[in-house]
DNA sequence: ATTAAATATTTATATATTTGCATTTGTAAT
DNA sequence: ATTACAAATGCAAATATATAAATATTTAAT
């Protein structure tokens, strides 16, 4: 059993980054569109929300940015796509705790 | 197969107040103090962290307020702990994630 | 080279969060 | 009842975040 985790400050601001990324309504929204694997462009996910192009594409770009998802240009379009696909049961995991208030 | 997610938005945002409580590197460290099971109180997390006692009783108020900890009062301490542990693998999860970048 | 569609950026405003100091409340001991 | 320790709260200043309107960039088609 090894101890890896001694609590290294760069490590706990880009995993706080990470997760601030991930904490916002609209972006965990994002995420439950993207769980397993789907790739959906700008604009579709601003019409599935039916928020904002503007700022659609500012969460998407807050949760590039933060290595939470990649994204990849196809002509006109760019499609984003979860990095990892565990951060999608992560989320799961976070409702299921809501639950049993 | 069942598809509960339809995406209630109370529930997202719920899940997004948890998350924003975790997401902080102050309230990240807490959590990994507590794993385990493990109860501390308010002045032993303030000295752990290095941080005034204020702003850590107000750091677990918060992680207390969005259903992160709960906590005990023994005479003059306070103990706080993990109300459900998996959450200590989720912060653990997202570190993994943030290695390889 | 123009035009149009998709995405990104800039900017401004509104709102929320973080932090520490000072204070207050709660609890136990004398 | 006074004192002492632990924890919580109110407050203010600094900082960060969210949103949308307007503008700019990128790419493809004509």
């Amino acid at each position: 059993m090894i101890k890896i985790q001694e609590i290294d400050p760069d490590r706990l601001e880009m995993a706080a980054n990470m997760l601030k990324a991930i904490a916002h309504p609209m972006r965990i929204a994002i995420l439950k569109h993207l769980e397993g694997g789907k790739k959906l462009t700008v604009t579709q996910i601003h019409e599935l929300l039916g928020i904002e192009q503007s700022t659609t594409s500012h969460h998407l770009g807050i949760l590039k940015d933060k290595g939470v998802l990649c994204s990849r240009r196809e002509g006109k379009n760019t499609f984003y796509y979860l990095k990892h696909d565990v951060l999608s049961q992560v989320v799961d995991c976070l409702e299921r705790c809501t639950c049993g208030e």
